[in-house]
DNA sequence: CAGTATCCGAACGGATACTG
DNA sequence: CAGTATCCGTTCGGATACTG
């Protein structure tokens, strides 16, 4: 399967053109970019706020500025968060979530809040299958 | 903050005990393995289906004998998937979501069709990206 | 404050060979 | 078929130092 680089409007076939199954479908690489290690962490702490660089770094906690720095260039990228830099001094760039990004998030923060709410469950889970093979 | 071991029933504090954005809470691992580079995609695959290990592997293109074993131990573990082992010859061994595993593939799954609908958005924001900096 | 550049060890992950 | 074991290159990612 050839997966177009443009729109696909015009098209009308019923299949969808992205695949994350497919080995080379650049949607497993976008997914990658927001189910990332600290790309998720990164747009849950943008959800709800605008943040500047520093303030990031702190709300994600164990987040290197190297990491930080690489996952938002990541997500600029690919249209889910919007950089905007003052020309000030002391500079002053603040990140927030674009609307395409916001829908992400959404979806994403369902699923964090349902893995928090669930953890007991997990937890006990762990415990019973380290204890049928101890 | 520590984070409990057991179930927190019996206590009435509003603030929840997990919280992914901590440095140490155990609820960032299991996100990890759910989130993770192959995690999500074998959690997608048994969405539908109960699948075989060989089966598995077919759907979810790219992973290795390795990494697909290593995935389903650790969604096992936590409770996501179960395994279940015929005792026959050649070796039959069944793989499928455990309650907890289909109501977390669920929002995973809304992530993932969410994000393969939205990729030609995605391809636009990154020509604009590269574009600008060329 | 908001990053980039470099170094370097650790972990990821693929290929291959092997076992029950 | 359903894995495990090993080798080994690649990438991840933290610490540190530096720039505008």
């Amino acid at each position: 399967m050839v997966f177009p680089m443009t729109t696909t409007e015009g098209t009308s076939q019923d299949q969808l053109p992205f695949d994350v199954f497919a080995r080379s479908c650049p949607s497993r690489e976008t997914l990658g970019h927001i189910t990332g290690r600290w790309g998720s962490l990164t747009l849950g702490a943008l959800a709800e706020d605008t943040l500047r660089f520093n303030e990031l770094r702190r709300r994600v906690e164990g987040v290197s500025e190297k990491m930080l720095s690489q996952t938002l260039h990541a997500l600029e990228r690919d249209g889910l968060v919007h950089r905007e830099a003052q020309p000030t001094n002391p500079p002053r760039v603040d990140y927030r979530l674009t609307p395409l990004g916001r829908e992400v998030t959404e979806r994403m923060m369902a699923l964090i809040h349902l893995v928090e709410g669930r953890m007991a469950q997990v937890l006990e889970a762990r415990e019973r299958y380290d204890a049928e093979r101890a």
